[in-house]
DNA sequence: CAGAGTTATGACAGCGCTGTCAATTGGGCT
DNA sequence: AGCCCAATTGACAGCGCTGTCATAACTCTG
């Protein structure tokens, strides 16, 4: 079976033109919204338009040198909520201003993220938004040659090559230790999810030990496991972890970590944080909404995403900008610990 | 301040061509992987690649007559995880076959979705996924000239234009009704978020009240809002409606909505399923792990977007398709009702 | 070893649009 | 009237690549 293809239909410029009896740069100016047309030619440029059907082809635009409306964004997974919210915040703005965003998912391997890059530049965006995984030398060569505005997302505990848009999640990690001594806690635990691959993570368990350590303490267990965050993965490492002796608050790698952990108190009868404290980090809604608010650190991922946006934004207006934003992170005393 | 462009950097086939001492056309047949050409030949080319640092400019590729590797994909929302699980199913299945997807959000605006579907058409793309709002007269005329494939995602209680892939919610509206009928429950009442903006809850909603009606019941009370449905508001109106005589169970709208009325029955001391009976919709691992495990139907969301993926791709390789595919959805009976 | 069939390579045009620069028009002013 | 300036409109080339068709280089046959 053959499918037919009567090209004959496609309606470019050259049919509007000829439709309006006026040359088709002039109609190209008006699908673009350029000022030096005359008001009469406008409308019967718009009539024309409408009569034949025509719907502009961006690729020939981008092609002949008008700029692409297109950026390239590239996160780590789209399973995980948090660059769902990343990716939410970006659109918003970008789409406000007529942009649009070509998706690549890196599944946190490096090489991978490289290839998206290279195939996503194929396509000549306006800029890169990219919450990267490991940048291999292969993928920072190819954003340096491309001349494209880069924006990295997420955590500015790096050296900027372009723009960055983040927080520091040692100085999270920190930050909810200190907070948690200062409320008395002395015996703690880390629960984490794989920690190889998102190294994020990593980095806020890091400053959390740093911070304990500067106070003469450390974990008193730590407990990974090699897949993605989950709230069931959060509850079953809590579960093998209350088995035994366990810490007095546990310090989960992210809130669907801690609220597995919460649900497993529960339902072992434990009062929370009488029995157990438990402490995330995101502020994810359905920590805050839980019958005992997670005690978590607000990561503003949203924000991230719009200010992200607005840098690239800011840069095709030719403004100067600042190379690395810090949106700050804020920390959500719940009744969770 | 103004920014030095020095075109002069930009590699192309030509000069790729050139330091391998061939044709433009042999280095294009190179980079598109294609058999015909020597060993020798490819090597050669290769090197030159890596040389020059070219990177395929897909812009033009698309221009001169290969097909576009872009699929636009429009969705209501990205706030609500439903969404972002619909466009995870997608990428993943359309990452592994080279293609990438151009994203849009309609925010449940029909002539926004209208705007976005002529903005996106106007790049080519090789195919269109969209999770439609009501899609209004002109983007039915703008799908149908594009000539390009169309997936309809999520509901399938509608005419396909093209094809489509998702469930009948209405059919899961009613099956929840039949199954809680059968557990015993006589009282109801339903608690949802923006209906207008949603109209699948609504379709969900009229399915179960159907059900309702052929066993002579219906629903006590009916509670809704004006927002994105959300965990906070799922306990806000849990709040309003049990501060009245409350149903003996109530149907949430979704999952986030059902949880807020979970977690409000908790923080009220209430027993689930004992004092309060609560049903959901979308089988979100959320309700699946919480200490009362919440009775939902399952949607396949992510396979729906696989589903649609695979679509896009037997087409493309000029396959007969199903025109109407319906993943179907699990009822998961749990313990909150 | 001629003739036929493959395989490998290239020349050329053109995809649909926009940047650049030129031409035309219509006052306004001296 | 003659000249200048601003507002409109258009001609033309070319963005970088690939489809099409032609050509060249080989490999088999009998």
């Amino acid at each position: 079976m053959t499918i037919q293809v009567d090209k004959a239909e496609r309606v470019t410029l050259a049919d509007v033109a000829e439709a309006a009896g006026v040359s088709e740069i002039t109609v190209s100016r008006v699908v673009r919204g350029m000022a030096n047309v005359s008001q009469v030619t406008v409308s019967k440029v718009e009539d024309a338009i409408a009569r034949t059907g025509y719907v502009r082809n961006r690729l020939a635009g981008a092609m002949a040198g008008a700029v692409s409306n297109q950026i390239a964004v590239i996160l780590p997974s789209l399973s995980n909520s948090v660059f769902a919210d990343v990716l939410n915040g970006l659109e918003v703005r970008l789409q406000a201003s007529g942009f649009h965003s070509v998706l690549g998912i890196s599944n946190y391997d490096s090489t991978r993220e490289a290839q998206l890059i290279e195939s996503l530049l194929g396509w000549q965006p306006a800029g890169l938004v990219i919450a990267p995984t490991r940048l291999s030398d292969r993928a920072l060569r190819l954003l340096e040659r491309s001349r494209v505005p880069v924006v990295e997302v997420m955590d500015i505990d790096r050296d900027e090559k372009d723009m960055v848009v983040g927080i520091s999640h040692r100085q999270a990690g920190k930050s909810m230790a200190y907070y948690l001594i200062g409320r008395g806690y002395r015996s703690f635990g880390y629960i984490g999810h794989d920690i190889e691959a998102d190294h994020r993570a990593a980095i806020r368990r890091d400053g959390f030990r740093a911070a304990l350590r500067e106070n003469g303490l450390d974990f008193e267990s730590e407990v990974t496991a090699e897949s993605e965050s989950s709230i069931p993965l959060g509850r079953k490492l809590t579960g093998e972890v209350l088995s035994q002796r366990a810490p007095r608050l546990l310090y989960f790698s992210n809130d669907d970590m801690a609220m597995g952990g919460l649900f497993e108190a529960m339902s072992r009868g434990l009062q929370v944080p009488r029995d157990l404290a438990v402490a995330g980090f995101n502020g994810l809604q359905i920590g805050q909404s839980a019958p005992v608010a997670l005690t978590t650190v607000e990561s503003h991922r949203t924000l991230i995403g719009q200010r992200a946006a607005e840098q690239l934004l800011a840069r095709f207006d030719g403004a100067e900008v600042e190379r690395r934003i810090d949106v700050g992170f804020t920390l959500l005393p719940g009744a969770s610990a």
